[in-house]
DNA sequence: CTTGAGCTACCTACCGATTGGTAGGTCTTG
DNA sequence: CAAGACCTACCAATCGGTAGGTAGCTCAAG
């Protein structure tokens, strides 16, 4: 690692097409906030992961607040990319359902350590970062509470669920029901017996929900 | 239900609580690791709060490590008191479950700012705790569950609550969606709507167990 | 074809502030 | 006088961030 000169001439033979490092920066922040958390990830920590020094790190994202907002940014679309394809998808509302819970238990499970969603973690860190985050969770809420909505209706539907429709607020509220158990399953699970148990909750929640 | 504070010590005379200063440190640490996380408040915050220097938090506390696990100490016996008192109500299983959720939703509208549950917050930064710690943590969901089983189990048994008593692995994945939902649905609504938003999910989610 | 301005991506070297923690002294009280 | 509680003053390490420089690429003007 001394020898930084011959790094940076053999570097450049192999240097791939630009944008690749600001990609990579994002998925290793990624990888460290759902593992530790905001306050306990630095760029220094980045910058070793990646491969670049910690001031080049700031050529990339100006400041911390930068960085987390470029990564929700990227998270939310890449959230909506996920859902919008199990919306679409031919099939009844409890699948959908399981579908979407199974999102959760892939994050769990993806990487070498178990991480849990991204915005879950910065809602519980929700006051280390700057307001224009803060948007940003919420609107991670409302699309996903959205989604859920229109899950449930499906099932309600298409008779595989068994959700109350007479109230607007009741069909809400159980999309929040839903939510919150994920997010705090997903916390629960990577503290105690991780993904199996994780799992079985989440069947256990899909049954409460179906219809008799 | 051994006294963490007197494994600080070498021998056990001194159990009986000591000036209040430290009742104050611990009561300004969990208000601080609630509203804030743990990775995001110090010694100095601490010390600032209490109006007493930083190295003489030091003298009650040696090091962070034995703060927190000190605090959890104190939060697991608070807990298992008020549990133990809802268990003891002479009232039916829904009206216990009800209770228990309002734990939460106390402590969420309890202090000036939102707070989230103790161990919520830990749990989501559970790889900056150590061992010990992350021991007690485990240790409150086993409690948690322990109760919200036997509260499940009281509902079914009155007729207050509609839960499959067939498996017995099926009530013990009810209480983990419950005791999910309530850490969750605290970290969502301190970044949303608030209580208010926490209270009507707690509302649905016991109408969801409930009897028809 | 060459030159050089301007760009991106990265570097070394530094900054003040804050972190958890320690050494050692002072004051008070039983 | 012993011990608990608190203090000042310090430490090395790390934090987010900045200043200023360099190597290679692109592209237009001479």
């Amino acid at each position: 690692m001394a020898d930084a000169a011959s790094n940076l001439l053999k570097g450049w033979e192999t240097i791939e097409p630009t944008g690749n490092t600001r990609e990579k920066l994002l998925d290793v922040a990624q990888e460290l906030i759902q593992t530790r958390g905001i306050n306990a990830f630095s760029f220094q920590h980045l910058s070793q992961a990646v491969g670049i020094r910690k001031a080049s790190v700031h050529h990339h994202f100006a400041t911390k607040a930068d960085l987390i907002e470029s990564l929700m940014a990227r998270y939310l679309a890449d959230f909506e990319g996920l859902t919008k394809g199990i919306l679409a998808s031919k099939v009844n509302g409890k699948t959908k359902l399981k579908r979407y819970c199974n999102l959760f238990l892939e994050t769990l499970k993806s990487g070498k350590h178990e991480k849990s969603c991204l915005c879950g973690m910065l809602m519980a860190e929700v006051s280390s970062v700057e307001e224009p985050v803060q948007n940003q969770i919420r609107q991670f809420l409302r699309d996903n509470l959205d989604v859920l909505e229109s899950i449930l209706r499906d099932g309600s539907r298409d008779g595989s669920l068994n959700v109350t429709l007479n109230s607007q607020k009741s069909i809400k509220s159980t999309a929040l029901v839903v939510l919150s158990t994920l997010e705090g399953g997903l916390l629960i699970a990577r503290s105690d017996h991780g993904p199996e148990q994780f799992s079985g909750m989440v069947t256990r929640l899909v049954a409460l929900l179906s219809a008799t």
